[in-house]
DNA sequence: TACGTTATTGACCAAGCGGTCAATAACTTG
DNA sequence: CAAGTTATTGACCGCTTGGTCAATAACGTA
């Protein structure tokens, strides 16, 4: 009966990502008008507000980012560090794009207050979740012998969470593709080595 | 002759900086100026406007960083891969300390357009000024034996900044001392292997 | 084809923004 | 103590902001 909607929802919220990614939650609700071809008012009537918009942007950008990263760490033949190696090294290229936005991740745990608003849960969520999956390959390479038996599976996880954020950075920072690539590489080091000198 | 300023300028900056460390450049003048405890004019007088008065921040910020690394990096005994250690394992407490705000470097990171603007510049020579604190450091760990003949120092010492930063953006997310002072020794496991598997 | 429902459109609004102005105050120096 | 210079103060301004309203359009259904 009523009269349907000209947009998909899944564009314009794409389109926000976008906007959001480049300037914050500082994007004006005319860049947002601008960017998805919607009215004001419309906007306001599928999502609620600029607010509603960017955490909208931010669930799914949470949920690309941790189905790629899922992905290059699933099952392909590979082992569990050679899959890891790999995503290090197209990480470092991604990173080092020149036209690479922050993600709308980032940038939402540098505007987080750390109090217990959305925005500071959804972060921690985001974090929790990506320090999951690589806790999960790097379960598979202890249990495969690639790593050592008593090594801190969850320690290494958020650290491979914390070296890909600071990758990102260092990326906007214009920093380039080759000494990226050999930062990961750097990092990686990390599941060589024995035992930590206490 | 003329009258003499009420305030002292290094503590208007102060003040400033810790209202942009928690606002960013979305900070409000108002917010400035009740902080400082200036007025908008005498703050225009002295800095120019908010822009300025936070790239005045940013630059202080800056400072203290460098000077803070360099110290914890410089001769007092210990030897360089130890002094490393020592610094990683503060910043894992300082960066989960539960009131840190981000530093004013990573909120300008995040907020740089990655194109040829005052901000970005600004960034950038920060990321390299760290960078070299840190390869100073490890060259003369090298030069010690500590770190094998061929070790890419260059690599390293933006490693360590990479690591740095993504800890302090973790720190943000809540997550809590005991794990970030877990990946700080994760991180420095990278000085103990032997090479890299390529 | 008339009706009910929701979408769209463009005008509109109050609040908050960064910044400015003009008047006044405080000091040093002659 | 008068003159010159800069600081401070509070009122003011034009603009942009996120958001709202009322009118109209587009559809399925009866």
């Amino acid at each position: 009966m009523p009269r349907p909607r000209k947009f998909v929802e899944s564009d314009v919220v794409s389109s926000a990502s976008e906007v959001f990614a480049a300037h914050g939650l500082a994007a004006t609700l005319d860049d947002l008008v601008r960017a998805t071809g919607l009215g004001k008012q419309s906007l306001y009537n599928a999502f609620g507000g600029k607010r509603e918009l960017f955490f909208r942007a931010l669930s799914e950008d949470r949920k690309e980012a941790t189905r790629a990263v899922s992905e290059a760490l699933g099952h392909d033949g590979a082992s569990p560090l050679e899959r890891i190696r790999g995503h290090m090294l197209r990480m470092a290229i991604e990173f080092s794009s020149s036209d690479r936005r922050v993600s709308l991740t980032t940038r939402a745990l540098v505007e987080s207050t750390g109090e217990e608003d959305p925005l500071s849960t959804a972060t921690k969520a985001s974090i929790e979740q990506l320090a999951g999956i690589y806790a999960q390959c790097l379960e598979h390479a202890r249990e495969n012998g690639d790593l050592p038996e008593d090594a801190n599976v969850q320690s290494l996880a958020v650290y491979f969470v914390a070296i890909t954020r600071g990758m990102e950075l260092l990326g906007r920072a214009g920093v380039g593709r080759a000494v990226l690539t050999a930062v990961a590489l750097d990092a990686l080091r990390v599941l060589h080595g024995q035992r930590m000198g206490d």
